[in-house]
This record gives C-alpha cells, structure tokens and sequence, in this order.
DNA sequence: CGGGGCGTTGAAGGAACTCAACTCTTGTGG
DNA sequence: CCACAAGAGTTGAGTTCCTTCAACGCCCCG
C-alpha cells in the first residue's frame, strides 16, 4: 500500500480498514477542492445556507463572537478534520469559522454524505467515529475551561494538538508546526492573551516547552505531561467498536 | 392527533412532521423501559460496554471526573433527550452519567440505530438533528464558562433550561421544576457552590429569579434575558432542515 | 522607515476561590 | 414524636488567580 497522502483516508483508516473502494469513494468526496485564505471567514453565525467541509490543509479556527465582541475559540481544525458539520442539518449557522493560515478545503454536500449512508454505511460510521471524536475534544476543553488552572490548560492544549497532528502524519516526537499566536491561545482556554504569555513563560521554565516562530517544541514530554494533569485517553479512541 | 406523551416523539416531532409509522418505529424503541434510582451512576468512564438511552423521565447529569476529585458537569438531560450516544462508537467511554433524580429510561441499541439509517431515514435524520441541538448546548456552555460572568452565566443557564423543558412540555412562562442543587450549577458552570450561592442572591435582588425548593421562578423574563446577555438563538433551531 | 501585528513585562485591581462557621431543612431511627 | 445526622444553603474574611491597563520591544512587510 502506497503511503496515503489524503488526510481524510488517513483520518478514517485509523478506524476501520478501508477497501479500495472505500477509498476510492473517499477521494471522490475530496475531489472539489478550493483554495481560501488566511483570516477570511469562511461561515458565518446565521447563514441559511449550509456549507461543510473537509479541511485538507491548513488550520482554520470554530468561534463565536459575543455582544461585548470578546471571542471564544470553540477548536482548531487541521487536515482530515470536518468544518461546519455540527449545524448542517439546524435551520441556521451557529458559529464562525476562519482559516488561520491559508487553507484547502473539499466542500461536502449533504445530499453526498445522505447518499453515503445508505450506500456506504461502513465510511458513514467511520464519519460519524471521527465526529465523535471531535466533539470529545470539544467537551475535554469544556472541562479544561471549567475546571482546570491557567499552566494545566495550556500544557494540556498542546499535548492535545500535538497527539491530534500525529494521528494525521504532521509533526514530530518532541515537536509540531503550529501558526497559532498567543491570542488564538487565550481565546480558545478562556484566558487573557497577556496571561497566556505569562503562562507561556512559566512553563517554558518549568518543562522546557517552547511556543514560537510557529514552532512549539517539547524540551521534556514527560514533565510537560505530568503539568497538564492528563493521560489524553479521550484522543486516542483506538478504532471503530464495529470492528 | 392525540396530544403526546412519549417525549422523544415529542422532541424528534419539532424537528420533522413524523408519520404513523415513523411513531410506532419510535415506540417501539422505546418500549424497553427501565427505572435508575437517583445517584446510582448508570454509566462509568472507562466502559468498555456501551450504553446508551432516551430519558423518558427525571434528570441526570453527564460529568467528568479530574485527577484532584473536581467535577466538570457537561450537560443535564431531561425528558426526551439521548444519554451516552457521544462515545457510542468510541472504544471507551469516556465520561460518567448519573440519574439526579429517579428516572425512567429507554435502552438504544446500537443495531437498532445503525437499522434505523437505513429503513427509516428521515427518523435516522431527526434524530441527528437532535444529537447536533445536543453539542450547541455545550458548545454554549463553553462559550459560558470561557467568556461570561459568573452572573450572566447562571443567567443563561437558568433561562437555557426554562427554554430546554418547555420544548418538551415541562415548566410554564414564568417558572419550571427544577431538582438541581446549587452544587450541581457550580459543577457545570466551572464555580464553586459558595460563588454560585452569591450570584443567586445578587440575580434574586436584581431580576426576581428565585432557585429554590425544587423550582426556579423568574419574577422578570426580559431582565433575566438582559443579563444573561444572551438571545437563546443556538435553541431554537426551528425544524429540520430536510423539511 | 514607519506602521501594524505579535510578544513581553510591570503594576494595580477585581472576580472568584478557599476556609470556616453557622442555619435550615429533611429524613430516619430510637 | 423527638433527637439527631446529613445534606443543602448562607454568610463573612482573607487570599489567589487572572484581568486590565499601559508601556515598550521585536520583526516583518509595504
């Protein structure tokens, strides 16, 4: 087997195994892809009309935005991951979404992923696995949000994105690629951009854990875990329970 | 047409017209009843046997657990809601859910979900279409623990369940039952119980709320919805949008 | 070379927490 | 029927974590 370039294949594989004509359905899901770039919304809280897609790559960031225009960063997605998916079948849009980077995105349409389900119920329950998946992350962040100091939060945020982009074939052991600022930081942990930087600061000093230049490195993965407070138990959900 | 009972026929019947049929489909999955005592945990992170239900009667709350004892409520489910579908497909389970009251539930089995899409897809459909309403609610709770006061965030949240029960019959205008403890709002709201308790008196003093005694009563609506800060929009999904 | 985005740091203030004591209610068993 | 315990709610005092405001440095790009 040749070595998969299609985030999304590659996402989906880790859950069932995919037949050659699994895949092959796979790319035609991805065939329309589209270029948009950094910092341009690609939905918007409200919108009737309904847009999903499968980020290929790049980050984009879910928000919403409220009175007082102060921002929560609901998660990132990175490649393989679904966009808009939550509201697509709610009569309107809850949320934005902004690419942080320039991004490639296959639109999915609704009809194409009703259609899989009757045709490939095997790929619809791996898409259903996989948005389980991200809604788990959702909730892990809900209770970091919640329940967890400053230095926990943050440590856990980015062993959380480091296990994501490893699952997809991006970054390394003690490293990843990451075009987040300080501020994406604050807004999707409920902290303040200055006291992120704080925090920032201390870990570096307590774990050796860098973030900059859009880099964010691991001096000491053990030490950076035992910060966070956290096993990620909730990413690794190991395949499918069909198979 | 007789006025429903069953309330996952209520539910699922604000979302698409459903047919004789499409009902008796739906009763029959609910026929299998079962009775769960208040504070007797029903399902346990870590599982490895699935379960899931409709809760047909009474409340429960889906939490997690951290490593110091804290507790992260993630959502409350009443009459007609799903309990466990989220890690329905993962390996593990990966929270814990808990009657607050006695409750009468309903056993799903994933066969009989995975039967639906096929043979009865416009129910398959609504019923995604309720799991979506499902993760806008906490996505808004993360919004609210995030971003919001502590006093806009029990504002909201007392209005979130006045709207939540009236969508399937509980509560009236100006007040609903409620069996929840001021332990239970911290838990889910990322306070502690002493601050919750400060923040009722304050809401009591400024907009005629009361939380006690088993029901929360709202002297004034439109002060309540002024510091929630809040139009409730993300509940109000308004069909689905198959129809 | 000037501006804007991002990052850094200090100082001061505030929102929410912890600890602790006390009350109220409810249910239960003697 | 009362005593008592346990759970829930209330309040005060002191503390901590995090925010806000403000200033400044860096770096890239137009």
């Amino acid at each position: 087997m040749t070595k998969e370039t299609n985030p999304l294949i590659r996402k989906l594989g880790a859950s069932i195994r995919l037949s050659g004509e699994e895949r092959t359905v796979l790319t035609d899901l991805t065939r329309t892809r589209r270029r948009f770039a950094s910092g341009k919304e690609i939905i918007h809280e409200g919108d009737t009309e309904h847009r999903a897609f499968v980020l290929l790559e790049g980050w984009v960031s879910s928000f919403k935005i409220l009175r007082d225009g102060s921002r929560q960063i609901v998660d990132f997605q990175i490649a393989g991951d679904f966009i808009g998916m939550r509201s697509v079948l709610l009569r309107t849009v809850d949320h934005n979404v902004e690419p942080i980077t320039d991004i490639v995105a296959a639109s999915i349409h609704l009809d194409e992923v009703m259609e899989l389900f009757s045709s490939q119920p095997r790929v619809a329950a791996a898409m259903m696995w996989a948005l389980s998946a991200d809604e788990a992350i959702v909730v892990e962040r809900l209770v970091s949000v919640g329940r967890r100091h400053a230095l926990e939060r943050v440590a856990h945020f980015l062993l959380e994105m480091r296990a994501r982009l490893r699952l997809v074939g991006m970054g390394r052991q003690q490293s990843f690629p990451c075009p987040l600022t300080q501020y994406h930081l604050a807004d999707a942990l409920g902290l303040s951009a200055v006291h992120v930087n704080r925090v920032l600061r201390q870990l570096r000093e307590d774990t050796g854990v860098t973030f900059r230049g859009g880099v964010v490195k691991f001096g000491n993965i053990d030490r950076a875990m035992e910060t966070a407070n956290c096993d990620m138990g909730y990413l690794d959900h190991g395949g499918l329970i069909l198979e």
